[in-house]
DNA sequence: GTCTATATTCCGATAGAC
DNA sequence: GTCTATCGGAATATAGAC
């Protein structure tokens, strides 16, 4: 083994990622130019010192989606890992759980973004960011009852009506929304 | 005034603005190509005679966003006024307006999605989305009460998850959902 | 691993004949 | 109103020096 570098300059390859992933998810694939990738990464724009890093445009694509998928899954899972407990009240404890799961979709919204641009193109994109969806909770359980399936989808349509408009659905607060959510909601 | 012609074929620069708005919602802005537009409508691939009709590749999106704007709001404005008489049963009431309801949004398909790619760059476009699809209702009311913001949330976060996944929401049918949500938001 | 320079292809848009 | 032909620019990707 050779001796750790460890850089404490983040290694150009990840950097191309973190700024690879806020453009596809902002502008689109076809709207993502590999210029304007080197421009914000620090390299001479137009240059093809990108790709040294990667073979192409499309594997760009699916290597920041991939570390994405992880990185979320991790972070959710150590936020669930550190769940505050349970409150007194049952209707408190419903409001706080909506919006830990706000958190979570929101924390989720450049992925979702992309799977409703390139959902169809990449078909094997979409599976792989739906299976992550899916895993860190033990589903939806549709069959158990409809009451977090119902939460679930009432959310990310605030979240997504509201993600279209550039501003809260309706002009509801979120706390107004969620509070409505647990009061409808009871399982 | 002279005779009308009344072209039997449809005119092209309408079957523009069809493929067009397609094109747009499936590829994105910068994902859709004046050449395929050409394609597809029948003109010679590559040939500017596209521009015979727009002066632009801005200013087609424009012009197949209001154009669908306006059909949208026509064709919702009709369906609501041969709405059917009310049911006796107000369970089964509230399933068919709940059913009608998901027929609007998957109408509102291809502008929903427009919205989410092209909200950030176009922010003309998504205010006029956003006014047509206040205006067909008299608003969601929310100081009246949550169960349509309710309903129309669920509804939307439905659509659009099953959007993304390309297939329906945790397989959970149509009916099924609706039934669930009927049953849980009672006014 | 980054640079300059460039090959190649594609795209938006224009000119002019018919 | 559609065609052929083409301009100018931008984008992906490669070659080779340092």
């Amino acid at each position: 083994m050779s001796a750790v570098p460890t850089a404490a300059v983040p290694r150009t390859r990840e950097r191309i990622l973190d700024v690879a992933l806020d453009l596809f998810a902002e502008e689109g694939f076809s709207g993502t130019t590999i210029t304007e990738v080197e421009r914000r990464v620090g390299l001479s724009p137009g240059s093809g010192s990108f790709y040294r890093h990667f073979p192409s445009k499309e594997t760009l694509l699916t290597a920041a989606v991939e570390r994405e998928v992880e990185r979320v899954r991790a972070e959710i899972a150590a936020l669930r890992a550190a769940t505050p407990p349970l409150l007194d009240d049952p209707e408190d404890e419903r409001i706080a759980g909506l919006t830990r799961a706000l958190g979570y979709i929101r924390r989720y919204d450049r992925l979702l973004r992309l799977m409703v641009t390139e959902g169809d193109r990449v078909p094997e994109l979409r599976q792989a960011i739906a299976d992550a969806l899916r895993g860190p909770r033990q589903g939806v359980d549709w069959a158990e009852g409809p009451e977090v399936g119902l939460a679930l989808t009432a959310l990310g349509g605030y979240h997504l009506f509201s993600l279209m408009q550039g501003r809260p659905f309706e002009d509801i607060p979120e706390a107004d929304f969620i509070a409505a959510v647990a009061r409808v909601i009871r399982p």
